[in-house]
DNA sequence: CTAATGCTAGACTGGTAAGTATGATGCCTT
DNA sequence: AAGGCATCATACTTACCAGTCTAGCATTAG
């Protein structure tokens, strides 16, 4: 339980020895580590006493690195979601064919299925969507808006297949493989409908193609 | 607001007066209505005066129905999933065509992005599913599983289209529609992605027609 | 009338939690 | 060496809240 090994150590030691400014990002560092554990495992009740506990650092520190409660709690959403936005589709993926690219941005979102940290934000950001509005608005706009957005651009821009309308398609693949994420993980649906993912994806492709047969009349 | 016709076996003064039970279930509907209100608008740390306030009754009395917050909570999550789950798809729509089947079921399922209570509900129970994972399963079991059946059953019986995956093809319909209330409505997102429902509906019915066309070989 | 039952209002208990205050310790800079 | 700074452990203040208790009030039934 206890745990000290910071305090006894040896005075100068010029290796280990670190200026100011990373001590104090690396108190914040921890913080906020802490404050995801026990944030993502409680939600926004958990107690900061908790969070200082778990963080191993001192509740006055908490307070001197983040105003009060919420701005800890909002920082620890920014961070979260500027770490999952990085996990978006790269460049290489646009040269794929439309079953290959649809195929493989769906395993990528439902692989975040696995993601406790994930599923857990999730779970939070939408069960503080009521209390906390701006935070759900935020993200919306930074990681649903682009995501949707990307996609449709691939589908608006894709030649092999026409779609009558991109965006509303986008719409419908992320609602599918996103509310799949929900229903299995977020809500433990998983044992009462048990579905394997291939099952959604192979049919998510299916329907996406075969819609764009619509407007295909180029040959 | 509906007086209770049901007290039949008056002894005396037939007008107003009103029975044990009858008294007993009024102040129980009562405290349900009101911790409707609190519990929809403030999560479940909404605090037991405050309902009571709400409801227009002693704390008291709270406790004489119900034996703690949490068996009020659980009761009034199970009545609503009652009264939501009734308002599913009846006999009648069975006999239309695909096309409007689809339309009609998700115009039902989009219209309870107006329902304040609705939203609310998802919210709570998406929320709380890591505190009280009883309730997201019970919603999983008796709303989304169901629902997903029915439409499951309908792809499957069709004539007209032929489905190669008719479970999994409903759960992408359910998907979308339901995250579009999530997206829209819960995580307030209708302002910064906005879309009319139409575009989305459209767009579901023409997507799976034409991927049922991929198995229609009938002739 | 009387007893029973349900309700009300308010006080009370015990516990938890946000945020502050205090005094001490150790590290860095000058 | 000395002052400054971040940190630490702990206690404190204030407030809220779940659940209980009490005493009085109203209706109903015998």
């Amino acid at each position: 339980m206890n745990s000290k090994p910071l305090s006894g150590s040896n005075s100068r030691t010029p290796e280990e020895s670190k200026d100011n400014v990373t001590r104090l990002t690396e108190k914040r560092e921890k913080i906020l580590e802490g404050a995801l554990r026990v944030f993502l495992a409680q939600g926004y009740s958990a107690s900061m006493d908790a969070i200082a506990a778990e963080a191993g650092v001192a509740k006055q520190t908490v307070y001197s690195h983040f105003k009060d409660k919420h701005s800890l709690f909002s920082a620890l959403i920014d961070r979260l979601l500027d770490h999952f936005v990085s996990a978006g589709l790269t460049a290489d993926l646009l040269s794929l064919d439309a079953a290959s690219f649809i195929r493989k941005i769906s395993h990528i979102t439902l692989s975040r299925m696995d993601d406790w940290e994930y599923v857990s934000l999730l779970r939070l950001i939408i069960g503080e969507s009521g209390r906390f509005p701006e935070l759900s608005e935020l993200y919306v706009s930074h990681m649903v808006k682009p995501g949707i957005q990307k996609l449709a651009d691939y589908l608006r821009a894709n030649q092999q297949v026409r779609f009558s309308d991109p965006d509303a398609t986008a719409r419908i693949i992320h609602g599918a493989l996103i509310n799949f994420v929900i229903l299995q993980e977020v809500m433990h649906g998983k044992h009462a409908m048990p579905m394997p993912r291939e099952r959604l994806i192979n049919s998510i492709v299916d329907m996406v193609l075969f819609a764009g047969e619509q407007g295909k009349q180029s040959s």
